[in-house]
RNA sequence: GUGGGUAUAGCUCAGCUGGUAGAGCGCCUGGUUGUGGUCCAGGAGGUCGCGGGUUCAAGCCCCGUUACUCACCCCA
């Protein structure tokens, strides 16, 4: 509390216990995912400041913490300070997300990949944003992404396979929430706002879970986005849809959804049918004001949505465009992304080493040669085994063994010789 | 970047209307206890986040500051 050594801010430390619990979760996502046929890459957390701000992280960018150029004076900082030279201060940062890292190691290693490349991402990433409940400064994302696919069987085998990672974390209530960035262009359009603010209106309308229809048609009004006059017509499109969102296309096909993107909205239809066909309690429901932050995204996008968080627990999408800024010409590519930090704490977690660990609970006079010998001996036979000093207050030492996922103790005494000698007894 | 809440022992927290700093747990010591997880006694440990101010007197009131935390913006 009045602890003044702390981390930095929005960074943690992590004790043992929670240390397992993670391990253990990322254990699970590692191994289904690779099962899904994607393979693990690794990239370096610092990158290129001037592709990370290529424009393609939205707001992000600006939460990018940088790295001052190595060997620069004081006197220097505040020449490029004074000239608001960025690139001159700093030409390194720390990734905000996996995503463009991703796109440039594709660009590098293009020639050693195959024409579909199906990645699998686990690494921590960094953002200057101020902490609150489930938001950090640094945590960890879980992204797998395929390459070179532009057929939305790169977006169903995506969310087949997240699915599938989630049902083997043990997560169970979540939905899919679904869109494409052509029906959220074409809403927007039909309220005349020009194409320069179509990424501000996005923005306004993700909040429409929180400020509702009319909070978000006031906003836009504020903003100067739309006009009064189609202020009435932009909150009956926001309005909610009938079945999900699935039973459009009757609607469509009439004219009264005059705004729909009718070829996006059918992609998306196909890859619903094809995921509930694979997963048949799959939960996709499509969300014409689901927008997601990151300015690359050009097709189809996904979050997933649980009942009891206001925040999604991940998401992801279609970015047709990004690797063309690295390598000069376009691959398409879609990612998902699971937000670690948010699933961990909701995964269940049953005991790892249960049943074959033991704590060796040695008096002051034994031999140090027979303690240890006893120890290898037990831990060539396969327990994992603890040794600790006696201490007055057994209870208390018995009880913190117990938590950290001991099952059983054995008094070590100056008599004890052998395992044989020991007399093994359950922590309860 | 903007607001609210909090800050007292290793941990969880009391501390009234300003009057010499408290409890439980943990830790240490001595004794007790032998199905070694019991009980008793004693002990160590606090610049009350930091800096100013008001007052005879401040943990408590006022101002500032820092950290933590919740929310906004935005996002995993």
């Amino acid at each position: 509390m009045a602890n003044p050594v702390n981390p930095p801010r929005g960074m943690r430390d992590f004790l043992p216990a929670d240390k397992a619990r993670r391990e253990h979760a990322l254990g699970v996502i590692r191994s289904s995912y690779a099962a899904q046929g994607f393979d693990e890459i690794e990239t370096p957390v610092l990158e290129d400041a001037s592709r990370l701000h290529s424009g393609l992280g939205g707001d992000n960018e600006k939460l990018a913490f940088g790295v001052l150029r190595r060997g620069l004076t004081a006197e220097a900082v505040g020449e490029y300070a004074a000239a608001g030279d960025l690139e001159g201060l700093t030409d390194l940062g720390l990734r905000f997300d996996l995503t463009v890292p991703l796109a440039r190691f594709y660009a590098t290693h293009r020639g050693a990949l195959p024409g579909v490349f199906k990645s699998i991402q686990i690494a921590p990433v960094w953002r200057a944003e101020r902490p609150q409940k489930g938001r950090y400064r640094q945590f960890v994302q879980c992204d797998i992404d395929i390459i070179g696919e532009s057929g939305v069987v790169a977006e169903i085998e995506l969310i087949a396979a997240t699915l599938a990672t989630l049902d083997a974390l043990g997560l169970t209530g979540c939905s899919i929430r679904i869109n494409h960035r052509a029906i959220l262009r074409g809403l927007i359009a039909s309220w005349g706002v020009r194409e320069a603010n179509y990424e501000r209106a996005m923005i306004t309308i993700d909040k429409e879970d929180k400020i509702g229809v009319d909070g978000v048609v006031a906003e836009l009004v504020e903003l100067g986005l739309i006009d009064d006059a189609v202020a009435a017509q932009a909150a009956e499109s926001l309005t909610g849809l009938p079945d999900d969102g699935w039973g459009l296309l009757e609607a469509a096909d009439a004219g009264s959804v005059p705004w729909l993107d009718v070829e996006a909205y059918r992609q998306l239809h196909e890859i619903r049918d094809a995921v509930t066909a694979v997963v048949p309690d799959a939960a996709l429901v499509f969300s014409h004001n689901l927008v997601r932050g990151m300015g690359y995204y050009t097709g189809a996008i996904f979050e997933i949505q649980h009942p009891e968080f206001g925040y999604s627990l991940g998401g992801g999408g279609r970015y047709d465009g990004m690797i063309g800024r690295f390598l000069g010409s376009d691959v398409p590519a879609v990612g998902f992304s699971l937000g670690f930090e948010r699933i961990v704490d909701l995964v269940d977690l049953s005991e790892g080493h249960a049943s074959d660990s033991v704590v060796l609970v040695y008096d002051r006079d034994v031999d140090p040669a027979v303690l240890f010998g006893l120890k290898s001996q037990l831990v060539l036979s396969g327990a994992r085994v603890r040794v600790e000093k006696r201490v007055k207050n057994l209870k208390a030492l018995l009880e913190r063994l117990t938590d950290a996922g001991y099952r059983r103790f054995a008094p070590v005494t100056a008599d004890t010789r052998t395992v044989g000698d020991l007399q093994v007894k359950p922590l309860v």
